[in-house]
DNA sequence: GCGATCTTGTACTGATCGGTATAGTTGTGG
DNA sequence: CCACAACTATACCGATCAGTACAAGATCGC
């Protein structure tokens, strides 16, 4: 049994506020201070609860990414490869404008230019969307074998450019573009998608 | 005739480094100390010529985007709003990879996410990249009244797709992308302008 | 109740933040 | 040669930074 003074405030849902903490002012704009406020703790029960600020940061990240960025992981599962990239363009307008919350995208402007003392940060934020990008890329490899998508596509390029629109939508976000402005992007870009690979239909022989 | 000491630095030339410094490191995570370092100046002379750490930054935004954004005007000049998009995404693909130089695009990372004390300084780039996309908005308006794009298209809804890519490829150069990854991207997004626009001619008839 | 263990709040650390006072230096105009 | 103006350099300001020492408070096993 896990004796001592029992902790008077409840792990996730501090750390969810710490999320928003450093969701709308990134990274190198968070004080600890305005941690403190925000979560309504003491400074010496932060750091016995998530360690320093780097490593609570990490942690926000991980939490982030199972709540916020969930559909990425639903969207790889779509049986089609269209489905998976409107699912994701979709996925990403509505993460990046949630009434309520921070506009934009704690992947990408959390610690999107930094100095030099939070070149770690930067570079965790920068390692996640790569292996996103990876796995967009990975799916849409699988699409092409599978026949959907014509053989002479690249996957590397398509998964580039469905990031290049997640990330642009999120910087807009974070602008203030509104959802309904960032669903006309998405229905202008699958357009383009059905457009360019040629409908909603692999080839019929 | 301006007497005095003479000033032992060139205004252009430290402005031009102040640029970088801010352009890798963003404006929250920009010290004076890293300044007046990579200036070469000392902290008086600093202050006295370019006022204090926001004015310095909003001297640097006005040099940056005369310098590394002039494709943009260039973009818009283009005879069609084919060339003005490709144009615009080359553009934007060679300023964020620039060798020797840091990448990404200030207007984007410069601060994106900041802490209520740098608000002024990322409303500044906000209006910065919303003027943009007017203009933007504005060239494909034109387009569409001269009959070079179809009358149901919605020169907002392309604007904010073609911003979209541009804020995207700069987070993706920032994250490592290459020049040549970039242009791929652009290839792609060019190729699904020409499928759904109807080819690199005006409707015929 | 007692000692062990953990959390709490306060108060503090050295370092760094943006910004400046001040004295010394180097030039111009008369 | 002198008075003045602008720049340079050092050294400093209060505020804030991330992080912690310490003592009081709370809950457990015994």
């Amino acid at each position: 049994m896990r004796t001592g003074r029992p902790r008077e405030f409840d792990l996730d849902r501090t750390l969810d506020r710490a999320v928003r903490v450093f969701w709308r002012q990134g990274y190198e704009g968070t004080a600890i201070a305005d941690l403190t406020e925000a979560l309504g703790i003491n400074r010496p029960s932060l750091y016995a609860a998530f360690g320093n600020k780097e490593s609570l940061f990490r942690r926000v990240l991980a939490r982030y990414v199972e709540q916020r960025a969930a559909y990425l992981d639903l969207a790889l599962a779509e049986p089609t490869a269209r489905a998976t990239v409107e699912h994701l363009l979709l996925g990403a307008a509505d993460a990046t404008t949630c009434r309520g919350e921070p506009r934009g995208c704690l992947t990408v402007q959390g610690a999107l230019a930094t100095g030099p003392d939070s070149d770690p940060v930067r570079r965790a934020l920068t390692s996640w969307r790569r292996s996103g990008e990876a796995a967009i890329r990975a799916r849409l490899a699988r699409a092409r074998d599978d026949g959907e998508l014509p053989p002479h596509t690249d996957p590397a390029v398509l998964a580039r450019y469905v990031c290049a629109l997640i990330y642009g939508m999120s910087v807009q976000a974070a602008g203030g573009a509104t959802r309904t402005q960032l669903h006309r992007v998405v229905e202008l870009s699958m357009a383009g998608w059905d457009a360019l690979v040629g409908g909603e239909q692999p080839a019929a022989g």
